[in-house]
DNA sequence: TTGATTATCTTACACATTGTAAATTAAGTC
DNA sequence: GACTTAATTTACAATGTGTAAGATAATCAA
């Protein structure tokens, strides 16, 4: 949106961008956030200290720019074409399927950002990215009136739908991705119909 | 549990413990944990920073310690015997009406550790009881028959089923628990038995 | 290619934060 | 009232933060 704009930005910005984010990413991987300083992070970037403070006012800054850039990328995978290939299988279920495989072929990214817990802003923008997918597939099939005939409040609908899924894909994560994007997928379809788990507590 | 252990402490550790946690709830309600030093901590304590180090080796450790009693009191509130009175509305939903309704009677607390998502250990550690209470319902239920029948992977499920659960009450946190612990209790028995959300990407 | 532009580097500085140490004061225990 | 232990005070070294000014190097536009 942004980028594409036109402004052909400088080489070197997007150069040095490129290493900070890099940086941050494996400094991720190998300590908590807590001990991450923009000391650090220059230091595995082969920066200067001062540059970093050319690009972002500081690391929640950065942070915020990083989801941001996460977010347009996983929107761009969600709407990709569907391969024609297996698409009578479960036709409708693309998106997820892309938007997982999206995560799964940039695994070591995802890992850090939303399967270790200390980054929460990059798990708060893809729950409010699902929130709205859910509250529009909800609008669109008009659940409204199955949902007030069985006593159902929408908004509450709409958090325990998007509650599900971003919960059930980072736990995903978590577990290095053991199934499949499609399997993964068409397990959710087969919970969305039966119920198992009748008071949990 | 410790606690109760009988080594009775001295009150000066109670009393500077409970003004450090008390301290740091305030100032989280005030700003961004990244902005929290044990400084502010000390000073809005009105303790001396120094004591802070014999209490907490540095403030992610202070945060685990407040999970552990979170969780100690979240287990204590759930086994709460239920009310005679209405018991027989839906009695199977008890603990987690007992839940939802500490949760309220604590909302300062649960609002900052919660619902503002800076600092994940606490609904790390409220997943993971939630996960485990789940896990063994599903035990109790024998549902695994059912499950296999349907070709839905237990662990899956699991996932699903607590996400959806712990999503929910963050989410109703976040909108200042715009519902009773009675009514939402009632909500997650209803979207459990219909289905509403089909394909929600 | 040259000149202008702009990003990065270098060095420096003032300030806040961290974690620890040692000696002193104050509160709680028996 | 004597003993024990928690909290305070003061101090210090180390690290991190954010900004400034001038020098260097890469990119762009002609």
């Amino acid at each position: 949106m942004k980028d594409s704009a036109k402004p052909r930005t400088d080489p070197r910005i997007v150069r040095t961008r490129q290493l900070l984010k890099d940086a941050f990413i494996e400094l991720l991987q190998e300590m908590d956030i807590e001990k991450i300083s923009v000391n650090r992070i220059a230091e595995r970037a082969t920066i200067n200290r001062v540059t970093f403070y050319l690009h972002y006012r500081d690391i929640p800054d950065m942070l915020e720019k990083m989801a941001d850039d996460m977010i347009e990328e996983l929107q761009a995978a969600v709407e990709q074409p569907p391969p024609p290939s297996r698409s009578s299988d479960d036709i409708d279920s693309v998106k997820l399927v892309n938007l997982l495989e999206h995560i799964a072929a940039n695994a070591k990214f995802y890992k850090v950002v939303l399967g270790k817990k200390r980054t929460p802003i990059f798990t708060e923008r893809l729950l409010k990215m699902l929130s709205e997918s859910v509250a529009l597939r909800m609008k669109e099939l008009g659940s409204d009136s199955i949902m007030t005939k069985a006593g159902i409040q929408k908004d509450i609908a709409i958090w325990y739908g998007s509650a599900s899924l971003i919960g059930t894909i980072v736990a995903w994560i978590q577990h290095d991705m053991p199934y499949t994007p499609q399997y993964l997928a068409k397990q959710f379809s087969l919970l969305r119909r039966h119920q198992f788990i009748d008071k949990p507590l």
